[in-house]
DNA sequence: AGCACGCCGACT
DNA sequence: GTCGGCGTGCTC
């Protein structure tokens, strides 16, 4: 037999099917992993297809080397997938491929896990035994004893207890047998699993029934704060997999919310594997492997979670689905909301949609019923939304007040911290500050080799490139003049924490953002504390604003409301108003009343506006209808090609190139083209290369025309310079 | 992706 | 004269 198989290396040379016999290799299916011989080294490779015959020559065919895995590691459908995401994101086969195999499962980094067990062999008599061994072996006795009593034990424990020397003793003499189990590394030992299930609202039964019985594909779950979306999610879960279907739940971050996992742990217990980044490598590998085999039936994670190896999927649901976490900033650029609904067609399950704050382009649909929409307007506990109170900062610094924090505030902790109440303070910006410059030239600290101003941290006296993550050494007098006047621009995470603690010294602090969430369970450790009452204030980052849910928080602090909001990004205003009303949601989550105060520079901003009177409509209506008279998504695409490369010259060259290329495309389709352009990118350097961009926005659903398109920028694209077509990015920098 | 092959600048 | 730069081509 002959087998096609797409090596491992994602380059468009050898992106497509080389063919190996399959001689003396074993059992192998479609979607096996395999090693076989290339060039003059072995490589990893998917087997896509097998055959009888095989049109190339056959003393050049070579034969596979080795099949990785027993039971392959891809399946029919999620093969079809890999295919969809090629077509769709207009990448290589073998980068496809990789998003449904865990990374650690390549190059054999990680393999199964085995525990080994001892127990006494067949038709051993301890007593006999251990009358027949010499008086001075004592420890040899005592294991004898011991296994006898309690039957098989741990080999570990075993040599810990009684001496890997009596272990070894009593095995030489065939009386031990050894055996070996897989393991599976579970993540969250320590996680309880408590809350149970509760009785569903007649809205949330509603809600429940109309998902189900839509003969929609895709449903959108439009329900504020505190609504009880999860419950309605778990009750779709548990029917689905009554029916004997499997089910994808995908959270913007699973990391950061710990009581999703708690309330899956104690609805599905071990039926459940949670895929995501902080887990370590084993148990990651570990979880996978057990929904692959099907032992667990429910995959759980982040936006990668929706190419989990599940078979006979009955329900995928995407939590928090407006999210920017779910379209994927690096290649491939997938956009889990498509992926999903794909691969909901594909198995006739639903997929749900659920969010406060639905994107424009779901809601649109779900009013064009393309979706099926489902509203639960009413928060569970009955409590009215926080009141916001909106404080406009450029009042407070014409009064003279240069913290961070306006005197209401500052009021509002006071009284927080005195009632014994815990309080959030957001502010979307890590570091001490954010810029440094020198009170003398001016001169603001640069990154080597990026175009972009370095943030100072303190904790480590570094200054950081937050786009290519360089590091350097603070700096004591400033580079240009040598001045040792150097001022700090901007509050970070860290000033702010450094602020509180002079305001309130007896105020216990936490910080979270990702310099204090890198290690293991970072996230969560800083939760638990939080929410054990460990902590009076939470500072941070966006990080904190996904779905927590703290019952002692009364209070809200936002710092820089507007700091999203000016972007030159057509999606800013719509990402504040998300962020907002999410960050808002935290406080008075329980019996307590929250209060939320909210600064900014622009307190009459209509889009800050309705946020602070949770208008989503309101939002919505004047969203779309701008969308739609500027021709931005969801009404156009924005194509954009982003030109790159360490030579300046070469890659404005290759730029004016497809800028030429692309014209005489745009002359011939002049009605799809809404705009179309040729500049610097924002960001111009980044990592040691400039960057060019050509930029466009054509009608909506061009497929052919993205795909000409992508031609063109494909054939201008080398090793000296990169050439990649982007759509819809989430940022253009 | 790697690695070999092949054609032009500064060195023992 | 060659050593070696990295542009180009190949892998079943």
């Amino acid at each position: 037999m002959y087998a096609e198989v797409i090596v491992d290396i994602s380059h468009g040379d050898v992106d497509r099917i080389f063919e190996y016999s399959t001689d003396g290799c074993g059992e192998v299916f479609v979607g096996s992993r395999v090693t076989v011989p290339f060039g003059r080294y072995t490589v990893e490779g998917i087997v896509m297809r097998l055959k009888e015959s095989s049109e190339y020559p056959p003393e050049k065919i070579k034969k596979i080397i080795k099949v990785l895995e027993e039971t392959p590691a891809l399946t029919e459908e999620t093969l079809k997938l890999a295919d969809y995401i090629v077509k769709s994101c207009y990448v290589t086969r073998a980068a496809a491929l990789r998003l449904f195999l865990p990374a650690e499962m390549r190059k054999g980094k990680v393999r199964e896990q085995f525990k080994k067990y001892v127990a006494l062999a067949d038709g051993v008599n301890a007593d006999e035994v251990a009358s027949s061994l010499k008086k001075s072996a004592v420890r040899q006795k005592d294991l004898l004893m011991f296994l006898s009593e309690n039957g098989r034990a741990e080999l570990a424990r075993v040599n810990e207890t009684f001496g890997a020397s009596a272990v070894k003793g009593l095995n030489v003499k065939g009386y031990l047998e050894i055996t070996e189990e897989k393991v599976f590394r579970a993540p969250y030992k320590t996680l309880d699993a408590f809350g149970k299930k509760v009785q569903l609202t007649v809205k949330q039964q509603r809600a429940v029934e109309s998902i189900e019985n839509t003969d929609k594909t895709v449903s959108l779950v439009y329900g504020v704060t505190g609504s009880g979306k999860t419950e309605v999610y778990l009750e779709l879960i548990e029917r689905a997999i009554k029916r004997g279907k499997t089910a994808i739940m995908l959270v913007p971050e699973i990391s950061l919310t710990p009581q999703m996992l708690r309330q899956l742990r104690s609805r599905f217990g071990e039926t459940a594997a949670i895929l995501h980044s902080g887990l370590s490598m084993g148990e990651r590998f570990d979880e996978w492997w057990r929904l692959r085999t099907g032992e667990a039936k429910i995959a759980i994670g982040a936006r990668s979670a929706v190419f989990a190896p599940l078979e006979n999927v009955g329900i995928i649901i995407i939590d928090e689905e407006h999210d920017g976490s779910y379209s994927s900033e690096s290649s491939p650029r997938y956009v889990t909301g498509n992926v999903a609904e794909y691969r909901a067609e594909l198995n006739g399950a639903k997929l749900v949609l659920g969010s406060a704050t639905p994107s424009v382009e779901s809601f649109l649909k779900a009013k064009d019923g393309v979706y099926n929409l489902v509203e639960l307007p009413d928060r569970i506990n009955k409590k009215p939304l926080p009141v916001v109170d909106v404080v406009d900062m450029r009042k407070e610094i014409r009064r003279g007040n240069n913290s961070p924090f306006s005197s209401a505030l500052k009021e509002e902790i006071e009284y927080c911290l005195k009632d014994g109440n815990q309080a959030i303070i957001f502010l979307n910006q890590r570091g001490y500050s954010k810029t440094v410059i020198c009170t003398e030239c001016g001169h603001v600290q640069k990154c080597d080799s990026c175009d972009v101003a370095l943030t100072y941290h303190k904790e480590d006296e570094s200054l950081l490139c937050h786009y290519c993550g360089a590091k350097y050494k603070m700096i004591t007098a400033c580079t240009e003049c040598g001045s040792p006047f150097i001022r700090y621009g901007g509050f970070g995470t860290e000033r702010v924490v450094a602020e509180l603690k002079k305001l309130f010294p007896e105020a216990r602090i936490l910080r979270m953002d990702r310099d204090t969430t890198q290690t293991k369970e970072g996230h969560f450790k800083i939760l638990s504390e939080f929410s054990e009452g460990k902590a009076d204030i939470l500072v941070g980052t966006q990080m904190i604003a996904k779905g927590h849910d703290f019952p002692s928080v009364t209070l809200v602090g936002i710092l820089d409301a507007d700091m999203s909001l000016h972007f030159s990004d057509f999606r800013s205003g719509e990402r504040t108003f998300q962020l907002l009303t999410q960050v808002a949601g935290r406080s008075g989550r329980a019996e307590k009343a929250g209060t939320v105060v909210l600064q900014t520079y622009s307190p009459e901003h209509p889009v800050l506006l309705r946020a602070i009177n949770y208008d989503y409509n309101g939002f919505f209506e004047h969203e779309i209808s701008v969308r739609k008279a500027t021709g931005f998504p969801p009404y156009a695409d924005i194509v954009r090609i982003l030109v790159s490369g360490a030579d300046s010259e070469a890659a404005l060259g290759v730029t004016k190139s497809v800028y030429e290329e692309l014209g005489a495309l745009r002359a011939e389709r002049k009605d799809d083209f809404l705009f179309f352009g040729c500049m610097k990118a924002p960001l111009k350097k980044l990592q040691g290369k400039f960057r060019y961009q050509v930029l466009m926005r054509i009608t909506s659903g061009k497929g052919e025309l993205k795909d000409r398109i992508f031609a063109v920028s494909d054939k201008y694209n080398s090793r000296t310079v990169s050439v990649y077509m982007e759509i819809n990015p989430n940022n253009l920098t």
